[in-house]
DNA sequence: GTGGTCTAGACCACA
DNA sequence: GTGGTCTAGACCACA
């Protein structure tokens, strides 16, 4: 695992929408087991108090569970998955489409730009 | 003007967003003066070191220079503004796509989604 | 049996209170057998070593003796009982009070809080 | 400023608990500055990054709002301040009556003990 | 000066 | 071994 740290946003946000996206893309399962403080520090080359402060804030939105002594489990409520889901496509969307009428562009603009790229990225890869 | 900040990214960069995007909508246009660092700080809101800050980046990116005595000035290259247009637009778009690609969605569901949400927006707006 | 551990105070004292409560109710009785190291950690799902250090502590305040070979009991002293009731009552009673008191509720605030709410419990319960 | 700190709750927790009360008393008021962290962990004599986590956790139960670089605040919300007071209230009473039961008092035993030890502590204060 | 983040590392409760 | 808390102290953005 590498993640490529951007230096504008704090790193613990950074791991958090990392993990995050590993649970939604189902790498990390409902219910799995998810690295221990100390394992993820070394991984990522980051201090473990770093990685505590990523955790507590998953938690407390309730992605993650700890179990005293056990270590730190993905939520297995499925449904909460499903939301966090939406909920970050929702603000890719946003900030997207409202970025995009900032700068000018109209709705067919938007429209035709989207579809143009993803064509191109998809010729891409083949 | 009001720009609600958010927390977690620094106001200059925040700023220095907010100004291209008036300059690439002609709100301030190629040659203009732009407002002295005590105008936008009192206006903003915010220490005038932080518009100083924001002001030096914007010069390092060519899109204001200063003129001894006179002020600062939007460039009055319109090649460059046209530059940064098109270099905003392709961050959101890579940004948005490569999101959306990471939470699971597939090259249709983006363009369908986009569709979607853009006319419901328009629709919103009558 | 289940205990709802709260994650902010050791287990081992959310247990010591736990079984002292059971005692004073007499579903433990003095000179009673209590259950093993192994028998109560399997009951509450904890490790033994947490279930080691509350018998240790229980021990320490005379209210459970180990009779080597033949496991631990309840201390058959029902003075000892009587005193742990009176001393569970008494830090109950003056952590609530105090703590009333410094959220600025009157003495008659509080008298009046206690009628009302247990009057209310009561009618609850049926 | 002096906290006795209770070896069995985190520090941080015991502090969060005092800076409510301090607020629901009136002694700090709704909008007045607090102490920053460097002030408050000298005073205390702690660590600043303890005083740091309480402020984060007032922070986002709403009781505190930070403005950049100028400090934090009590909110300036009157209804978030009288909430937290029942809250906090509402806490102690259903721990002070719960465990009461559970150490076999009956609704009268309590009552009466309740308005004792009061007219008690009363006598006491003269 | 003020808060936010991060690193380094210790100690404890629990498994 | 695992997480929770705490200390010590650095660096940065912002005022």
């Amino acid at each position: 695992m590498a993640i490529e740290f951007d230096n504008n946003l704090p790193i613990y946000l950074q791991i958090m929408n990392y993990l995050k996206k590993e649970i939604i893309m189902g790498r990390l399962k409902a219910g799995d087991k998810i690295p221990s403080v100390r394992e993820l520090a070394s991984e990522l080359q980051i201090n473990p108090n770093t990685v505590q402060r990523t955790f507590q804030e998953l938690e407390r939105e309730l992605i993650v569970e700890t179990r005293r002594g056990l270590g730190r489990y993905v939520t297995s409520e499925e449904s909460k998955i499903m939301e966090i889901k939406k909920e970050m496509a929702s603000e890719l969307l946003d900030r997207f489409i409202q970025g995009m009428q900032e700068l000018g562009f109209t709705s067919n603009d938007i429209i035709t730009i989207v579809s143009d790229t993803i064509t191109d990225v998809d010729a891409k890869k083949g």
